[in-house]
DNA sequence: GCTATATCCTTGAGTAGTCAATTATCTCGC
DNA sequence: GCGAGATAATTGACTACTCAAGGATATAGC
């Protein structure tokens, strides 16, 4: 009885995605944001009412509802985003960029884009669709 | 401006990883280890020797050195590896799968296997190739 | 065989999350 | 229009790491 060739590549595939991880966190390092925060920013700057509830950021970027209040706190103290109170709800706290953050956004989507691009030309075109692929898989 | 194609597809692999390393520790909840212990263990359950420098576990994870002293160290304590010294280099300390550690590998093991089925089942053949591709790519 | 440098591992301090409990508010059925 | 449950967010206590520094040992050049 051994792992099954499926089972090994998932374990290749975490080891994989660890390391990809942390070249993702040095893109950004020069702009003095991590990958996730890149990612909440990103969707913030592309919602249509510019703003998003905290749950909605959970789901779009697979973390947790108290792991958002807890990435989000520090960016709020350093004004890259600010609360903003629903008309609607009460309950709900949305959340904004500011003026600061979607200028920093701007650099750092620059950035990103650079360093993708060099990274991808270290892939096969099979490597390049295997990733488009399964960035389209929702789980 | 926007975000690139690549750049976009690299957001949601890595939202799609979060999501997939959260199962991954649910299917081994059951055995009390998580994915990253249970893919040390395979890694040492595959060794020749049976042992691995704590440095080349670090490697075949994608941990840092510290990170694998800390993640060893509960694993140690509850028996499911042991130390063990290095007969031609006193500066290395090897790691092995204790008896009681082999035993929970092959359970553990059983049930990954079932589990990663059942999860492959719910992709599609290409995404399944795509992931098979990506989880060859070394970082 | 000594010194300089590199390697292996651990530790202290800090960051990034998790879950369970709590508070506040909303929605629904009656 | 009120009580029972569902939902949004935060907090406390915890786990899982990271990096920088340090101790111990190895290796290489002279």
């Amino acid at each position: 009885m051994s792992l099954s060739q499926h089972a090994s590549n998932l374990l290749k595939l975490a080891t994989f995605q660890t390391r990809l991880q942390k070249k993702q966190d040095q893109w950004l390092a020069a702009h003095g944001i991590s990958f996730k925060e890149f990612t909440i920013m990103y969707h913030l700057h592309q919602s249509p009412t510019k703003n998003m509830r905290r749950v909605d950021v959970a789901e779009v970027v697979g973390l947790s509802a108290s792991g958002v209040t807890r990435l989000l706190n520090p960016m709020q103290k350093i004004g890259l985003v600010e609360k903003e109170e629903s008309a609607r709800d009460a309950r709900v706290s949305l959340v904004r960029l500011t003026e600061a953050g979607e200028a920093l956004f701007r650099d750092a989507e620059t950035s990103v884009n650079e360093r993708v691009e060099a990274f991808m030309d270290l892939l096969t075109e099979e490597q390049q669709a295997a990733l488009q692929a399964l960035s389209e898989t929702r789980l």
